[in-house]
DNA sequence: TTAATATGCAACTATATGGTTGCAAATATA
DNA sequence: TATATTTGCAACCATATAGTTGCATATTAA
């Protein structure tokens, strides 16, 4: 099985579900699937594969009322990706590698 | 053409990827393809082949020294990861949306 | 009851992705 | 010069991905 990490970076290596996640957040309320796909020129099914997908990152869950399903954002997830990344942090702004050291390393 | 945010998060969404790119950080000198590949099951043009999308997204460098191509992390544009990341970090503990909200929303 | 709305499922398409192998070219070594 | 090493390119394959459309079903509203 795909990493929880690996799939939440999947998931939000998409553009269009970063837009969707980002739609979410903002809103900070749970939205029918409809009206999500509303604020897209995509069809809805394109959306709601994209939930789906968000939904197995666990960055999205939803939860259904009558014949709507409510979609809210859940952000949690990225916090691995956060932990993942600080790791690199010190490296930012270090050059990892000085040319010369390989450059020169046939002459010696 | 893809966003550079979005090359730089399909690149690290590959567990392959992320295992040569940390390699490389770890290694902190740059290393020519086929001692990478050593490190790994994987077939050397399959390695080649991360290496590419990984150069693409700027995450590692590649210069060429007689018959051997010298590669190094350059961990800088997970810089741009980790400010995309930053606007949902006040998210992350608390809950996006109480259910009691929604569920509760019909019947006034 | 009838009509409208929200949704899921399935089928389908096109393209991207992750991986392989074989071969040719350039460089280094004996 | 002859041989070994490092690499890139191209072809190929299987599967995943991003998207579409059509249709059936469940729920709500008239």
């Amino acid at each position: 099985m795909q990493s929880s990490i690996t799939k939440v970076l999947k998931a939000v290596a998409d553009p269009t579900r970063r837009e969707i996640f980002h739609a979410l957040v903002v809103a900070a309320t749970a939205m029918p699937i409809t009206q999500i796909s509303g604020q897209f020129q995509m069809s809805r099914q394109g959306i709601t594969k994209h939930l789906r997908t968000l939904e197995e990152a666990g960055l999205v869950q939803i939860h259904t009322k009558g014949r709507e399903r409510f979609c809210f954002a859940d952000p949690l997830p990225l916090k691995e990706v956060n932990h993942w990344l600080k790791f690199y942090e010190r490296f930012w702004d270090t050059k990892l590698q000085d040319l010369s050291s390989y450059l020169d390393s046939k002459s010696d």
